[in-house]
DNA sequence: GTCGATATATCTGAATACGATATATCTATG
DNA sequence: CATAGATATATCGTATTCAGATATATCGAC
């Protein structure tokens, strides 16, 4: 396994996190990361469409173009949005990478626990 | 910070924590690692090696040959070991690395939380 | 009508991972 | 003695991944 739970793409576990609440499109998504994380984490959309992309072709999720026309009148078309929901396969791996996360957690909590003189947990 | 607090070289975050405890030579630390895993985690040789002279040139560690000769009497002795041991420099920043690792593990379960359903919690 | 935000998508240079390879010593077996 | 497997360090090469830059287009504000 060569450490890799470590950091099995942490970026796919946490847009399949977003998408396992409600459906989102792509910059909705980024936006939502950097707020809920406080500003600490971000998504560029040089990996997220890559990604979205990539989720889609191993069905993990599904998409579909929603063409907003907000008015009538409006003589253009209107913002394109591509929004992306979690399908039962994705909910699925979702919590594979959930569980696979907490085991890699707890095992890494041996090799800082025996180490972690300074921080003052046991 | 594009999420990679959740990855940031694992790998060096282990082999700091092993050698936190005590000097180590490099075969051993991949042996202890494995062990200390369950079989879990393994590094290979082809990231170990480049990873400890990366952190000796950043003096994050320090090095010595043991050159042990090849006296009869001493079984198990008498091949050429390198241990390593950590720098001051080195304990500093395997606390940072701990801490950040436990922001971004807390960060996480923000995201984890809202979406882990089916999981042993709900 | 220009600027910044919204919105999706690809490209590319750089870094990293991991297996394969190389060298050499020690131990066990036939 | 020969051979093989474990110990021990180290580099190489291919593949993957990253994150910023680039491209295109719409929308709201001024």
């Amino acid at each position: 396994m060569a450490l890799s739970d470590l950091k099995t793409d942490g970026t796919e576990l946490v847009v399949l996190s977003v998408l396992a609440q409600e459906p989102q499109y792509g910059y909705a998504i980024s936006k939502h990361v950097a707020a809920l994380s406080d500003g600490a984490w971000s998504i560029g959309a040089g990996q997220l469409y890559p990604l979205l992309s990539k989720l889609e072709k191993s069905k993990l999720v599904s998409a579909s173009w929603d063409e907003v026309k907000a008015d009538p009148d409006d003589s253009g078309g209107g913002r394109r949005r591509k929004w992306y929901r979690l399908t039962a396969k994705g909910k699925q791996r979702l919590q594979q990478r959930i569980e696979a996360h907490r085991k890699a957690t707890a095992v890494l909590e041996r090799f800082i626990g025996g180490a972690d003189v300074a921080g003052g947990a046991a």
